[in-house]
RNA sequence: GUGGUAGUAGCUCAAUGGCAGAGUGCCUGAUUGUGGAUCAGGUGGUUGUGGGUUCGAGCCCCAUCUACCACCCCA
Protein backbone atom coordinates (compact mmCIF):
# COMPACT_ATOMS: atom_id res chain seq x y z
CA UNK A 1 0.00 0.00 0.00
CA UNK A 2 1.81 3.24 -1.34
CA UNK A 3 0.29 6.51 0.41
CA UNK A 4 -0.05 9.78 -1.53
CA UNK A 5 2.22 12.33 -0.24
CA UNK A 6 -0.05 15.23 0.76
CA UNK A 7 1.22 18.74 -0.80
CA UNK A 8 -0.25 21.27 -1.88
CA UNK A 9 0.40 23.11 -4.77
CA UNK A 10 3.26 25.66 -4.76
CA UNK A 11 1.61 29.41 -3.50
CA UNK A 12 -1.41 27.75 -2.49
CA UNK A 13 -2.31 27.49 1.37
CA UNK A 14 -4.75 25.43 3.80
CA UNK A 15 -6.79 27.48 5.93
CA UNK A 16 -7.43 25.79 9.09
CA UNK A 17 -10.63 26.37 11.33
CA UNK A 18 -8.75 28.99 13.67
CA UNK A 19 -7.38 30.65 10.77
CA UNK A 20 -10.80 30.65 8.98
CA UNK A 21 -12.59 31.77 11.98
CA UNK A 22 -10.56 34.76 11.80
CA UNK A 23 -10.51 35.21 8.33
CA UNK A 24 -14.51 35.06 8.10
CA UNK A 25 -14.23 38.07 10.72
CA UNK A 26 -12.36 39.91 8.32
CA UNK A 27 -14.61 39.10 5.37
CA UNK A 28 -17.57 40.10 7.57
CA UNK A 29 -17.09 43.73 9.02
CA UNK A 30 -15.38 44.27 5.42
CA UNK A 31 -18.72 43.01 3.60
CA UNK A 32 -21.24 44.61 6.38
CA UNK A 33 -19.74 47.83 5.30
CA UNK A 34 -20.03 47.41 1.68
CA UNK A 35 -23.69 46.69 2.30
CA UNK A 36 -24.06 49.89 4.40
CA UNK A 37 -22.88 51.83 1.49
CA UNK A 38 -24.83 50.13 -0.77
CA UNK A 39 -22.91 48.08 -2.85
CA UNK A 40 -23.97 44.75 -4.11
CA UNK A 41 -22.66 41.37 -4.50
CA UNK A 42 -21.48 39.54 -7.47
CA UNK A 43 -19.95 35.80 -8.36
CA UNK A 44 -18.60 35.24 -11.55
CA UNK A 45 -16.46 32.14 -12.38
CA UNK A 46 -13.19 31.60 -11.29
CA UNK A 47 -12.33 29.97 -14.58
CA UNK A 48 -12.74 32.86 -17.60
CA UNK A 49 -11.92 32.27 -21.45
CA UNK A 50 -8.47 32.85 -22.29
CA UNK A 51 -9.21 35.58 -24.44
CA UNK A 52 -10.89 37.50 -21.67
CA UNK A 53 -8.07 37.86 -19.74
CA UNK A 54 -5.51 38.04 -22.02
CA UNK A 55 -7.15 41.25 -23.50
CA UNK A 56 -6.10 43.38 -21.06
CA UNK A 57 -2.45 42.33 -20.15
CA UNK A 58 -1.07 41.22 -23.27
CA UNK A 59 2.77 40.25 -23.78
CA UNK A 60 2.75 39.87 -20.49
CA UNK A 61 -0.27 37.35 -19.81
CA UNK A 62 1.64 34.64 -20.76
CA UNK A 63 4.14 34.53 -17.44
CA UNK A 64 1.17 35.76 -15.01
CA UNK A 65 -1.75 33.81 -16.00
CA UNK A 66 -2.76 30.45 -14.89
CA UNK A 67 -3.80 28.41 -17.97
CA UNK A 68 -6.73 25.87 -16.41
CA UNK A 69 -7.30 23.40 -19.52
CA UNK A 70 -9.60 20.58 -19.49
CA UNK A 71 -8.12 17.55 -20.58
CA UNK A 72 -10.48 15.99 -22.90
CA UNK A 73 -10.68 19.39 -25.01
CA UNK A 74 -8.60 22.13 -26.16
CA UNK A 75 -11.46 24.12 -27.71
CA UNK A 76 -12.21 27.37 -26.11
CA UNK A 77 -8.97 27.72 -24.10
CA UNK A 78 -10.02 28.44 -19.91
CA UNK A 79 -7.62 30.41 -17.84
CA UNK A 80 -8.03 31.22 -14.08
CA UNK A 81 -8.91 35.05 -13.35
CA UNK A 82 -6.22 36.70 -12.47
CA UNK A 83 -8.15 39.85 -11.10
CA UNK A 84 -11.94 40.69 -10.48
CA UNK A 85 -11.90 44.00 -12.28
CA UNK A 86 -11.77 41.83 -15.96
CA UNK A 87 -14.48 39.80 -14.67
CA UNK A 88 -16.35 42.95 -13.73
CA UNK A 89 -16.01 44.12 -17.31
CA UNK A 90 -17.15 41.39 -19.07
CA UNK A 91 -20.40 40.63 -16.92
CA UNK A 92 -21.10 44.64 -17.46
CA UNK A 93 -20.88 44.39 -21.30
CA UNK A 94 -22.67 40.97 -21.20
CA UNK A 95 -25.93 41.74 -18.94
CA UNK A 96 -26.19 46.01 -19.47
CA UNK A 97 -29.69 45.82 -20.25
CA UNK A 98 -30.22 43.97 -16.78
CA UNK A 99 -28.04 45.74 -14.64
CA UNK A 100 -29.09 49.22 -13.24
CA UNK A 101 -26.31 52.31 -13.32
CA UNK A 102 -24.31 53.30 -11.85
CA UNK A 103 -23.78 49.30 -10.93
CA UNK A 104 -22.26 49.48 -7.54
CA UNK A 105 -20.75 45.55 -6.48
CA UNK A 106 -18.60 44.31 -4.44
CA UNK A 107 -16.65 41.02 -4.56
CA UNK A 108 -14.52 38.94 -2.45
CA UNK A 109 -13.48 35.88 -3.83
CA UNK A 110 -9.70 34.07 -5.05
CA UNK A 111 -7.67 35.33 -7.93
CA UNK A 112 -4.85 33.18 -9.21
CA UNK A 113 -1.28 34.35 -10.45
CA UNK A 114 1.24 32.24 -11.82
CA UNK A 115 4.19 34.63 -10.48
CA UNK A 116 6.85 33.04 -7.88
CA UNK A 117 5.54 33.16 -4.35
CA UNK A 118 7.33 35.07 -1.60
CA UNK A 119 5.99 35.96 2.06
CA UNK A 120 2.87 37.72 1.78
CA UNK A 121 2.46 36.79 -1.77
CA UNK A 122 0.72 34.09 -2.90
CA UNK A 123 -0.43 31.74 -6.03
CA UNK A 124 -3.60 32.46 -5.10
CA UNK A 125 -4.84 34.61 -2.72
CA UNK A 126 -8.42 37.00 -1.91
CA UNK A 127 -9.23 40.00 -3.18
CA UNK A 128 -12.05 42.43 -1.82
CA UNK A 129 -13.11 45.15 -4.57
CA UNK A 130 -15.77 47.68 -4.69
CA UNK A 131 -16.64 49.23 -7.60
CA UNK A 132 -19.50 51.96 -9.58
CA UNK A 133 -19.67 51.52 -12.82
CA UNK A 134 -21.33 54.54 -15.25
CA UNK A 135 -20.51 57.52 -12.81
CA UNK A 136 -17.86 60.22 -14.33
CA UNK A 137 -18.80 62.33 -11.39
CA UNK A 138 -16.08 62.55 -8.65
CA UNK A 139 -18.67 61.65 -6.09
CA UNK A 140 -18.31 58.11 -6.91
CA UNK A 141 -14.65 58.72 -6.18
CA UNK A 142 -14.85 60.37 -3.07
CA UNK A 143 -17.59 57.86 -1.84
CA UNK A 144 -15.08 55.07 -1.94
CA UNK A 145 -12.62 57.01 -0.29
CA UNK A 146 -15.21 56.98 2.37
CA UNK A 147 -16.14 53.24 2.64
CA UNK A 148 -12.79 52.72 2.73
CA UNK A 149 -12.11 54.72 6.10
CA UNK A 150 -15.29 53.03 7.39
CA UNK A 151 -14.06 49.56 6.62
CA UNK A 152 -10.45 49.97 7.67
CA UNK A 153 -11.91 52.29 11.35
CA UNK A 154 -14.28 49.24 12.32
CA UNK A 155 -11.36 46.81 11.75
CA UNK A 156 -9.66 48.59 13.93
CA UNK A 157 -7.41 50.49 12.41
CA UNK A 158 -6.76 53.85 13.38
CA UNK A 159 -3.07 55.17 12.22
CA UNK A 160 -3.55 55.23 8.59
CA UNK A 161 -2.94 57.78 5.46
CA UNK A 162 -5.33 57.17 2.18
CA UNK A 163 -2.91 59.07 -0.40
CA UNK A 164 -4.68 60.47 -3.47
CA UNK A 165 -2.93 61.21 -6.47
CA UNK A 166 -4.43 62.19 -9.60
CA UNK A 167 -3.06 60.23 -13.17
CA UNK A 168 -4.01 63.52 -15.25
CA UNK A 169 -1.75 65.51 -12.64
CA UNK A 170 1.10 62.93 -13.37
CA UNK A 171 1.19 63.46 -16.89
CA UNK A 172 0.81 66.91 -16.43
CA UNK A 173 3.54 67.39 -14.92
CA UNK A 174 5.58 64.98 -17.34
CA UNK A 175 4.62 67.54 -19.86
CA UNK A 176 5.64 70.43 -17.77
CA UNK A 177 8.83 68.87 -17.20
CA UNK A 178 9.34 67.56 -20.16
CA UNK A 179 9.02 63.58 -20.22
CA UNK A 180 7.92 62.26 -23.58
CA UNK A 181 4.56 61.12 -23.79
CA UNK A 182 6.55 57.67 -24.42
CA UNK A 183 8.81 57.56 -21.27
CA UNK A 184 5.51 57.80 -19.15
CA UNK A 185 5.22 54.40 -18.22
CA UNK A 186 8.99 54.15 -17.17
CA UNK A 187 8.48 57.22 -15.47
CA UNK A 188 5.11 55.87 -13.47
CA UNK A 189 7.09 52.33 -12.91
CA UNK A 190 10.29 54.20 -11.12
CA UNK A 191 8.20 56.81 -9.29
CA UNK A 192 5.96 54.10 -7.93
CA UNK A 193 8.53 52.84 -6.14
CA UNK A 194 9.31 55.77 -4.33
CA UNK A 195 8.06 54.53 -0.80
CA UNK A 196 11.00 52.28 -0.96
CA UNK A 197 13.63 53.61 -2.92
CA UNK A 198 13.41 57.35 -1.65
CA UNK A 199 13.43 60.52 -3.86
CA UNK A 200 17.01 59.75 -4.38
CA UNK A 201 16.28 56.24 -5.86
CA UNK A 202 13.61 57.29 -8.13
CA UNK A 203 15.88 60.30 -9.28
CA UNK A 204 18.29 58.17 -9.81
CA UNK A 205 16.24 55.50 -11.71
CA UNK A 206 14.86 57.92 -14.08
CA UNK A 207 18.01 59.18 -15.41
CA UNK A 208 19.21 55.55 -16.00
CA UNK A 209 16.42 55.39 -17.96
CA UNK A 210 17.75 58.33 -19.72
CA UNK A 211 15.32 61.10 -19.11
CA UNK A 212 17.70 63.99 -19.00
CA UNK A 213 18.65 65.54 -16.07
CA UNK A 214 17.08 68.72 -15.92
CA UNK A 215 14.13 67.14 -16.91
CA UNK A 216 14.06 64.58 -13.75
CA UNK A 217 15.23 68.07 -11.37
CA UNK A 218 11.94 69.14 -12.38
CA UNK A 219 9.84 66.56 -11.69
CA UNK A 220 11.34 65.41 -8.58
CA UNK A 221 10.37 69.09 -7.13
CA UNK A 222 6.65 68.63 -8.73
CA UNK A 223 6.07 65.26 -7.22
CA UNK A 224 7.24 66.44 -3.70
CA UNK A 225 4.71 68.58 -3.63
CA UNK A 226 3.25 68.89 -0.46
CA UNK A 227 0.52 70.57 1.65
CA UNK A 228 -2.44 70.84 3.95
CA UNK A 229 -5.86 70.10 2.62
CA UNK A 230 -6.11 71.64 -0.98
CA UNK A 231 -2.86 73.64 -0.20
CA UNK A 232 -0.96 71.71 -2.39
CA UNK A 233 -3.52 71.60 -5.10
CA UNK A 234 -3.21 75.49 -4.87
CA UNK A 235 0.63 75.28 -5.90
CA UNK A 236 0.16 72.64 -8.65
CA UNK A 237 -2.24 75.07 -10.09
CA UNK A 238 -0.24 77.79 -10.03
CA UNK A 239 2.81 76.28 -11.19
CA UNK A 240 1.29 74.57 -14.13
CA UNK A 241 -2.36 75.23 -14.19
CA UNK A 242 -2.10 75.82 -18.03
CA UNK A 243 -1.36 72.59 -18.65
CA UNK A 244 -4.56 71.15 -19.72
CA UNK A 245 -4.18 67.44 -18.19
CA UNK A 246 -2.92 68.87 -14.88
CA UNK A 247 -5.56 71.68 -14.11
CA UNK A 248 -8.49 68.55 -15.32
CA UNK A 249 -6.43 66.02 -12.71
CA UNK A 250 -6.52 69.50 -10.00
CA UNK A 251 -10.04 70.56 -10.75
CA UNK A 252 -11.21 66.37 -10.33
CA UNK A 253 -9.12 66.49 -6.87
CA UNK A 254 -10.92 69.19 -5.74
CA UNK A 255 -14.43 68.51 -6.65
CA UNK A 256 -12.89 64.95 -4.79
CA UNK A 257 -11.75 66.85 -1.33
CA UNK A 258 -15.66 68.85 -1.19
CA UNK A 259 -17.42 65.78 -1.81
CA UNK A 260 -15.41 63.76 1.33
CA UNK A 261 -15.85 67.05 3.14
CA UNK A 262 -19.43 66.19 3.04
CA UNK A 263 -19.29 62.69 3.31
CA UNK A 264 -17.67 63.74 6.81
CA UNK A 265 -14.28 61.65 6.10
CA UNK A 266 -11.43 62.60 8.41
CA UNK A 267 -9.72 64.94 7.14
CA UNK A 268 -6.29 63.41 8.57
CA UNK A 269 -7.25 60.10 7.15
CA UNK A 270 -6.13 61.63 3.77
CA UNK A 271 -3.66 63.30 1.77
CA UNK A 272 -3.25 64.65 -1.63
CA UNK A 273 0.25 62.90 -2.31
CA UNK A 274 1.75 63.14 -5.70
CA UNK A 275 4.06 60.30 -5.63
CA UNK A 276 1.04 57.86 -5.10
CA UNK A 277 1.34 56.41 -8.91
CA UNK A 278 -0.29 52.64 -8.54
CA UNK A 279 1.63 50.36 -10.97
CA UNK A 280 1.06 50.68 -14.65
CA UNK A 281 -1.85 49.71 -16.16
CA UNK A 282 -5.54 51.36 -16.76
CA UNK A 283 -5.70 54.13 -14.42
CA UNK A 284 -7.27 56.94 -16.38
CA UNK A 285 -7.83 60.12 -13.63
CA UNK A 286 -8.03 59.76 -9.64
CA UNK A 287 -5.51 57.13 -8.05
CA UNK A 288 -5.37 56.00 -4.31
CA UNK A 289 -3.42 53.85 -2.06
CA UNK A 290 -3.79 53.81 1.94
CA UNK A 291 -0.69 52.83 3.78
CA UNK A 292 -0.60 52.12 7.36
CA UNK A 293 1.59 55.10 8.92
CA UNK A 294 2.86 54.47 12.42
CA UNK A 295 4.15 52.28 12.69
CA UNK A 296 5.42 51.89 8.64
CA UNK A 297 3.80 48.33 7.69
CA UNK A 298 3.17 49.55 3.79
CA UNK A 299 0.06 49.40 1.72
CA UNK A 300 -3.70 47.97 2.52
CA UNK A 301 -5.60 49.04 -0.26
CA UNK A 302 -5.34 51.02 -3.59
CA UNK A 303 -7.83 51.90 -5.99
CA UNK A 304 -8.24 54.52 -8.74
CA UNK A 305 -10.74 55.34 -12.04
CA UNK A 306 -10.17 53.77 -15.11
CA UNK A 307 -12.42 55.31 -17.14
CA UNK A 308 -11.18 52.86 -20.64
CA UNK A 309 -11.13 49.34 -19.32
CA UNK A 310 -14.88 48.46 -19.99
CA UNK A 311 -14.08 49.66 -23.62
CA UNK A 312 -12.22 46.46 -23.81
CA UNK A 313 -16.00 44.32 -24.42
CA UNK A 314 -18.11 46.96 -25.32
CA UNK A 315 -18.23 49.75 -28.64
CA UNK A 316 -18.09 52.53 -25.67
CA UNK A 317 -16.76 52.40 -22.48
CA UNK A 318 -18.40 52.81 -19.11
CA UNK A 319 -16.44 55.49 -16.89
CA UNK A 320 -15.94 53.50 -13.70
CA UNK A 321 -14.01 53.95 -10.59
CA UNK A 322 -12.44 50.95 -7.41
CA UNK A 323 -11.36 50.35 -4.74
CA UNK A 324 -9.24 47.30 -3.83
CA UNK A 325 -8.77 46.09 -0.24
CA UNK A 326 -5.83 44.19 0.30
CA UNK A 327 -7.35 41.84 2.57
CA UNK A 328 -4.80 39.23 2.53
CA UNK A 329 -1.99 42.13 4.08
CA UNK A 330 -5.33 43.13 6.17
CA UNK A 331 -5.70 39.90 7.69
CA UNK A 332 -1.64 39.39 8.34
CA UNK A 333 -1.98 43.00 10.25
CA UNK A 334 -5.20 42.49 11.71
CA UNK A 335 -2.51 39.36 13.79
CA UNK A 336 0.68 41.42 13.91
CA UNK A 337 -1.36 45.00 15.66
CA UNK A 338 -3.93 42.51 17.80
CA UNK A 339 -6.80 44.15 16.38
CA UNK A 340 -9.30 41.10 16.79
CA UNK A 341 -11.98 41.59 19.28
CA UNK A 342 -11.80 39.10 22.47
CA UNK A 343 -14.77 36.59 21.01
CA UNK A 344 -12.54 36.35 17.86
CA UNK A 345 -10.42 33.69 19.49
CA UNK A 346 -9.46 29.71 18.71
CA UNK A 347 -13.10 28.43 18.31
CA UNK A 348 -16.39 29.76 17.47
CA UNK A 349 -17.84 27.40 20.48
CA UNK A 350 -19.67 29.06 23.16
CA UNK A 351 -20.26 26.26 25.94
CA UNK A 352 -19.19 22.38 26.13
CA UNK A 353 -21.84 20.61 27.48
CA UNK A 354 -20.17 17.79 29.14
CA UNK A 355 -21.39 14.26 29.50
CA UNK A 356 -20.82 12.78 33.05
CA UNK A 357 -21.58 9.27 31.99
CA UNK A 358 -23.93 6.84 29.59
CA UNK A 359 -27.27 7.22 31.52
CA UNK A 360 -26.69 10.78 31.53
CA UNK A 361 -25.45 11.40 27.46
CA UNK A 362 -29.31 11.79 26.66
CA UNK A 363 -29.51 14.61 29.57
CA UNK A 364 -26.80 16.33 28.29
CA UNK A 365 -27.50 15.99 24.52
CA UNK A 366 -31.11 17.66 25.93
CA UNK A 367 -29.45 20.52 27.63
CA UNK A 368 -27.01 20.76 24.07
CA UNK A 369 -30.45 21.41 22.28
CA UNK A 370 -32.11 23.70 24.83
CA UNK A 371 -28.74 25.88 24.64
CA UNK A 372 -29.00 25.45 20.74
CA UNK A 373 -33.14 26.90 20.98
CA UNK A 374 -31.29 29.96 22.01
CA UNK A 375 -28.96 30.51 19.68
CA UNK A 376 -25.84 29.65 21.81
CA UNK A 377 -22.60 27.92 19.97
CA UNK A 378 -22.72 24.78 22.10
CA UNK A 379 -20.65 21.95 21.40
CA UNK A 380 -21.62 18.47 23.12
CA UNK A 381 -18.94 16.08 24.58
CA UNK A 382 -18.76 13.37 22.35
CA UNK A 383 -15.89 9.99 23.12
CA UNK A 384 -16.06 6.61 21.78
CA UNK A 385 -14.32 5.76 25.35
CA UNK A 386 -15.03 6.59 28.64
CA UNK A 387 -16.82 9.84 29.96
CA UNK A 388 -14.27 11.16 31.97
CA UNK A 389 -14.52 14.96 33.45
CA UNK A 390 -10.69 15.88 32.77
CA UNK A 391 -10.49 15.07 29.74
CA UNK A 392 -13.51 17.28 28.69
CA UNK A 393 -12.35 20.01 31.01
CA UNK A 394 -9.22 19.76 28.98
CA UNK A 395 -10.59 19.22 25.78
CA UNK A 396 -12.61 22.40 26.43
CA UNK A 397 -9.22 24.55 27.37
CA UNK A 398 -6.96 23.20 24.65
CA UNK A 399 -9.82 24.13 22.00
CA UNK A 400 -9.93 27.77 24.17
CA UNK A 401 -14.46 27.16 24.81
CA UNK A 402 -14.75 29.60 27.09
CA UNK A 403 -17.68 28.08 29.37
CA UNK A 404 -17.81 24.40 30.03
CA UNK A 405 -21.29 23.18 31.40
CA UNK A 406 -21.45 20.09 34.19
CA UNK A 407 -24.74 18.13 34.18
CA UNK A 408 -24.13 15.52 36.80
CA UNK A 409 -26.03 12.96 38.94
CA UNK A 410 -26.80 15.84 41.30
CA UNK A 411 -27.49 18.52 39.19
CA UNK A 412 -29.88 16.67 36.88
CA UNK A 413 -31.50 15.83 40.40
CA UNK A 414 -32.10 19.12 41.41
CA UNK A 415 -33.11 20.36 37.71
CA UNK A 416 -29.73 22.50 37.54
CA UNK A 417 -26.61 23.14 35.69
CA UNK A 418 -23.49 24.14 36.69
CA UNK A 419 -21.55 26.52 34.50
CA UNK A 420 -17.55 27.10 34.66
CA UNK A 421 -15.78 29.59 33.30
CA UNK A 422 -12.60 28.49 32.08
CA UNK A 423 -11.01 32.18 31.88
CA UNK A 424 -11.15 32.63 35.96
CA UNK A 425 -12.70 29.56 36.96
CA UNK A 426 -15.85 31.23 38.45
CA UNK A 427 -18.61 28.72 39.07
CA UNK A 428 -22.28 29.25 39.04
CA UNK A 429 -25.06 26.80 39.65
CA UNK A 430 -28.21 27.83 37.83
CA UNK A 431 -31.96 26.99 36.81
CA UNK A 432 -32.22 24.72 33.46
CA UNK A 433 -34.23 27.26 32.43
CA UNK A 434 -31.92 30.21 33.38
CA UNK A 435 -28.96 28.64 31.63
CA UNK A 436 -28.98 30.15 28.50
CA UNK A 437 -29.12 33.92 30.04
CA UNK A 438 -26.11 32.91 32.18
CA UNK A 439 -24.12 31.97 29.78
CA UNK A 440 -24.46 34.94 27.83
CA UNK A 441 -24.16 36.51 30.91
CA UNK A 442 -20.99 35.00 31.77
CA UNK A 443 -19.51 35.36 27.94
CA UNK A 444 -19.26 39.01 28.61
C1' G B 1 11.41 34.25 -15.39
C1' U B 2 16.85 35.55 -13.00
C1' G B 3 20.12 35.17 -8.69
C1' G B 4 20.92 33.63 -3.47
C1' U B 5 19.90 31.06 1.58
C1' A B 6 17.78 26.96 3.93
C1' G B 7 15.18 22.01 4.76
C1' U B 8 16.77 16.98 11.15
C1' A B 9 10.60 14.41 16.04
C1' G B 10 3.80 17.57 15.48
C1' C B 11 6.62 22.66 16.68
C1' U B 12 11.54 25.45 17.86
C1' C B 13 16.40 23.91 17.20
C1' A B 14 21.37 20.86 18.42
C1' A B 15 24.81 16.99 16.51
C1' U B 16 34.35 17.44 13.80
C1' G B 17 32.53 12.51 7.70
C1' G B 18 32.13 7.80 12.97
C1' C B 19 25.91 5.00 18.08
C1' A B 20 20.60 10.98 15.59
C1' G B 21 19.81 14.54 20.62
C1' A B 22 17.39 18.59 23.76
C1' G B 23 13.34 21.73 24.85
C1' U B 24 8.27 21.92 23.89
C1' G B 25 3.98 19.19 22.49
C1' C B 26 1.36 14.58 22.74
C1' C B 27 -0.28 9.91 25.71
C1' U B 28 -0.73 7.54 30.74
C1' G B 29 -0.70 8.07 35.96
C1' A B 30 -0.43 10.85 40.85
C1' U B 31 -6.40 12.97 40.69
C1' U B 32 -13.12 7.58 39.03
C1' G B 33 -17.13 15.36 39.82
C1' U B 34 -13.16 19.92 37.03
C1' G B 35 -8.73 22.39 32.54
C1' G B 36 -4.01 25.41 33.13
C1' A B 37 0.61 24.54 37.58
C1' U B 38 3.93 20.50 39.59
C1' C B 39 5.95 15.47 39.69
C1' A B 40 6.68 10.33 37.61
C1' G B 41 6.58 7.19 33.39
C1' G B 42 5.81 6.67 28.12
C1' U B 43 5.45 8.14 22.74
C1' G B 44 8.23 10.23 19.46
C1' G B 45 12.71 10.07 12.93
C1' U B 46 13.42 6.25 5.77
C1' U B 47 17.56 13.65 8.60
C1' G B 48 12.36 16.90 2.08
C1' U B 49 12.98 13.36 -2.32
C1' G B 50 16.25 10.63 -5.92
C1' G B 51 21.10 9.57 -7.29
C1' G B 52 26.56 9.83 -6.46
C1' U B 53 31.53 10.00 -3.62
C1' U B 54 33.28 7.15 0.77
C1' C B 55 35.11 1.48 4.78
C1' G B 56 31.33 4.87 6.70
C1' A B 57 27.00 10.63 4.77
C1' G B 58 22.28 14.58 8.70
C1' C B 59 27.21 16.67 7.20
C1' C B 60 30.67 16.34 0.79
C1' C B 61 28.89 16.35 -4.81
C1' C B 62 24.73 16.39 -8.60
C1' A B 63 19.61 16.64 -9.62
C1' U B 64 14.77 17.63 -7.95
C1' C B 65 10.83 19.50 -4.71
C1' U B 66 9.41 23.06 -1.05
C1' A B 67 9.89 27.42 1.91
C1' C B 68 12.24 31.98 2.48
C1' C B 69 15.24 36.44 0.56
C1' A B 70 16.64 39.93 -3.46
C1' C B 71 15.29 41.25 -8.54
C1' C B 72 11.15 41.44 -12.28
C1' C B 73 6.22 42.45 -11.42
C1' C B 74 2.34 43.14 -8.32
C1' A B 75 -1.95 42.57 -4.09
Amino acid sequence: MSNVKPRLPKGMRDFLPQAMIKRDYVFGVVREVFHLYGFEPLQTPVMELRETLYGKYGADAEQLIFDAQHARSDKDPYALRYDLTVPLARVVAMYENELKFPFKRYHIAPVWRGERPQRGRYREFYQCDADIVGLASMAADAELISLLVTALQRLGFTSFVVKINNRKILTGMGQYSGVSDEQLPDLYRSVDKYDKVGAEGVQKELEERGIATDVVARMMELLQTHGEGTASLDFLARVMGHIPAAAEGIAELRQMADHMRALGVPSHLVSFDYTVVRGLGYYTGPIFETVISEPNLGSISGGGRYDDLIGLFRKTSLPTTGVSLGIERIIDLMDILGLYPPHIGGTLVEVLVTVFNEATQAESARLAAELRRAGIKTELYMDDAKYKLGKQFAHADQKQIPLVAVLGDDEIAQGVVKLKRLRDGYEQSVARADAAALVRQLLL
